[in-house]
RNA sequence: GCCCCCGUAGCUCAGUGGAUAGAGCACCGGCCUCCGGAGCCGGAAGCGUAGGUUCGAUUCCUACCGGGGGUACCA
């Protein structure tokens, strides 16, 4: 668990001792896992570390408690330690302590809340999040993995490792080919038939194509010939998240996804097979547009075509596969023995005719990108969970430690509208995508939306609740408090409020408890980073944000920090020395306040 | 059939074996002559059922009930 120590000195103090406070009562070691009490009565910080011992030393929890405070040599920070409830060991900390968290606070500014691991520890993380199908536009269940993928990622950072985003493009095989064949249908004014992709986007690709290349796109050219027998052939992969209502939209009807679909008789495959590979990369960069504007940015666009079948990357990992004893030839195929390693089956990895299998090239892109990382992260849809077993079981195959390879399931999204499911009526092509979500409803509210949630629950969008600017929307609240606390310090400055500087006003004069609140509150952001981190839980940090976010508006409403415009003389002066004193823990609160949405990658707004 | 996820307040959701289970929305009642009322304070209201493990279970295990998703030498 997220170690104290390693995010706050003060802390890292008092683990040590209650350490060595366990080792000279006689007690077995166990980590102190500070954390923050629930009351704030209770004090700062608490141990539980009594009561996860009270086993091991055969001894009831209270008197173990007892045993770690008679043993313990106080840190001076400590004002008050006290045992209370079944064996909680609490701490309270002096003033001090609080005080110099504003200073921490601001001299760190956005770096508070992050931290740096030891060398030994700290990971080079591939995150592979999204991957949609470049044959259709990203629907709004892709946005959950956009957001989600891309806070995993930065709090992955935030907590010290170093982290590359990337994007599996399924952009090989028979799906290209039909994706290429719909395109040139569409272009050429032809029916569609009910195999074939459609809808507002590849009208809008076979026009740019059609622009950028001319009608003679769509007639047979040299080569188109030698596509026949395409050694890619293959697959359709972890299209995202794709709402139930839509999957009839990017995927054809079950009926043809059985073996290779026969290739429509009025467009030349070879046409349709060059035309797909274009036609998927204009696709693609619309996606990587919306992802944009989104605000996640990929570090690396991983073509299935070019990185695996393009340079051999299939092949080699079969022939290690084999050259491992984890493959055997059967019925004229080639099987991978999952089954060594928890999967129901084995799967294949070469058909019986020698067409290598969609598997084949996930393996191929595992080893891929365990040549790149030292830990691999795959955030997959609900809809893939069946994949699950047999990607831990390639990544076994191939030698990689089973913790270096973590694939989480999200559930899904329900797309609705007050209340009602979002249909897609298929004759009308009508869709709701994540680029008119967004334009409906903001970037903000899309991201906030997705990462307050835990990926466990299936989540319902509703267009109608969601574009509300409401408390429906939780991110207004917290960017309320963050707006709210500029609006302080311009109208202070407006006012010519003397708010001295940071190391000489006085901050012992924060004793009201909505200050001291704020202040135990804000010394949290690191402890939450980490375990948020650890985790891949970006619920935990939204959820405190917007506990920050009360607990500002709790101390905003009791403390004054500007005198009235119409105040005395008098009154001002009486003013001036507390609300100097409040001016820099309001700054210092909307620092934490603007590293926690930061870390969501949600705008921290200066003004609503 | 088998596998995965969920079931916590009227609703939407937090809660990595510990103290009195928390927010928001909705409902009821209050709050500044003053820094942003998108705010604050108070009230009422809950762990699906039955067992088990444990000093201690919303949390772990089993069964059942209810809801959602997945199950191919497919792509």
């Amino acid at each position: 668990m997220a170690r104290p120590d390693l995010l706050d000195p003060v802390l890292g103090d008092l683990d040590t001792r209650i350490r060595e406070a366990l080792a000279v009562a006689g007690l077995p070691d166990a980590d102190p896992e500070l954390e923050k009490p629930k009351q704030p009565e209770h004090g700062d910080w608490a141990t539980t570390a009594a009561l996860r011992l009270a086993k091991p030393a055969a001894r009831n929890p209270r008197e173990v408690a007892q045993l770690i405070v008679d043993h313990l040599e106080v840190p001076e920070v400590v004002d008050e330690v006290s045992i209370a409830g079944p064996g909680f060991v609490n701490f309270r900390f002096a003033h001090r302590y609080h005080e110099d968290l504003v200073r921490q606070v601001v001299a760190a500014g956005p770096r508070y809340g992050r931290s740096v691991k030891p060398e030994e520890q700290r990971r080079a993380v591939n995150v592979e999040f999204v991957s949609a199908n470049p044959t259709g536009p990203l629907h709004v269940g892709a946005g959950r993995w956009a957001a989600t993928g891309d806070a995993i990622a930065e709090l992955l950072e935030a907590a010290g490792d170093t982290v590359v985003r990337e994007y599996y493009v399924n952009d090989a095989g028979e799906q290209i080919r039909r994706f290429g064949e719909s395109v040139v249908l569409v272009a050429t004014g032809q029916d569609l038939g009910d195999e074939h992709y459609r809808g507002r986007a590849i009208v809008g690709v076979a026009r740019e194509l059609v622009e950028t290349h001319g009608d003679g796109l769509f007639d047979v050219q040299p080569g188109d010939d030698d596509v026949v027998g395409d050694e890619t052939a293959g697959v359709q992969h972890r299209d995202g998240v794709l709402d139930d209502h839509e999957v009839a939209e990017t995927r054809p009807p079950a009926g043809e996804r059985a073996g290779p679909a026969a290739a429509d008789q009025r467009v030349h495959p070879g046409v349709s097979a060059r035309v797909g590979v274009l036609g998927v990369e204009v696709m693609r960069r619309r996606i990587e547009h919306v992802l944009h504007t989104m605000g996640v940015d990929f570090d690396v666009w991983f073509s299935e075509r070019d990185g695996l079948h393009g340079t051999g990357a299939v092949e080699a990992t079969v022939a290690e596969l084999r050259e491992r004893g984890q493959a055997y030839e059967a019925d004229g195929a080639l099987f991978l023995r999952t089954t060594d390693h928890g999967d129901d089956k084995d799967r294949a990895l070469i058909r019986s005719d020698g067409r290598p299998t969609y598997f084949a090239a996930d393996c191929a892109y595992l080893r891929d990108k365990w040549s790149r990382a030292d830990q691999l992260y795959y955030l997959l849809g609900a809809d893939h969970h069946g994949y699950v077993d047999r990607l831990r079981a390639a990544a076994a195959c191939l030698g990689v430690p089973e913790d270096r390879v973590e694939i989480r399931i999200g559930q899904l999204v329900n797309l609705l509208r007050a209340g009602e499911p979002v249909r897609m009526s298929k004759r009308a092509g009508e869709t709701v995508d994540l680029d008119e979500v967004i334009e409906e409803v903001g970037v903000d509210v899309v991201r906030y939306h997705f990462l307050r949630q835990g990926l466990d629950t299936t989540i319902d969008f509703d267009l109608a609740v969601v574009a509300q600017q409401s408390m429906e929307n939780p991110v207004y609240y917290v960017q309320y408090a963050h707006a709210r606390i500029n609006s302080l310090i311009r109208t202070a400055d407006e006012r010519g409020f003397d708010h001295g500087t940071l190391d000489e006003v006085d901050l012992s004069l924060l004793t009201h408890p909505a200050e001291l609140e704020l202040l135990t509150a804000m010394a949290q952001l690191p402890l939450v980073v980490a375990q948020a981190a650890e985790l891949r839980a970006t619920q935990r940090l939204a959820r405190y944000a917007e506990d920050l976010a009360g607990t500002f508006h709790r101390f905003y409403t009791e403390c004054r920090i500007l005198a009235p415009a119409d105040a005395t003389d008098e009154q001002r002066a009486e003013q001036e020395a507390v609300g100097r004193a409040r001016y820099w823990l309001a700054v210092a609160a909307k620092q934490v306040l603007a590293n926690a949405l930061g870390l969501l990658r949600v705008t921290a707004p200066e003004r609503m």
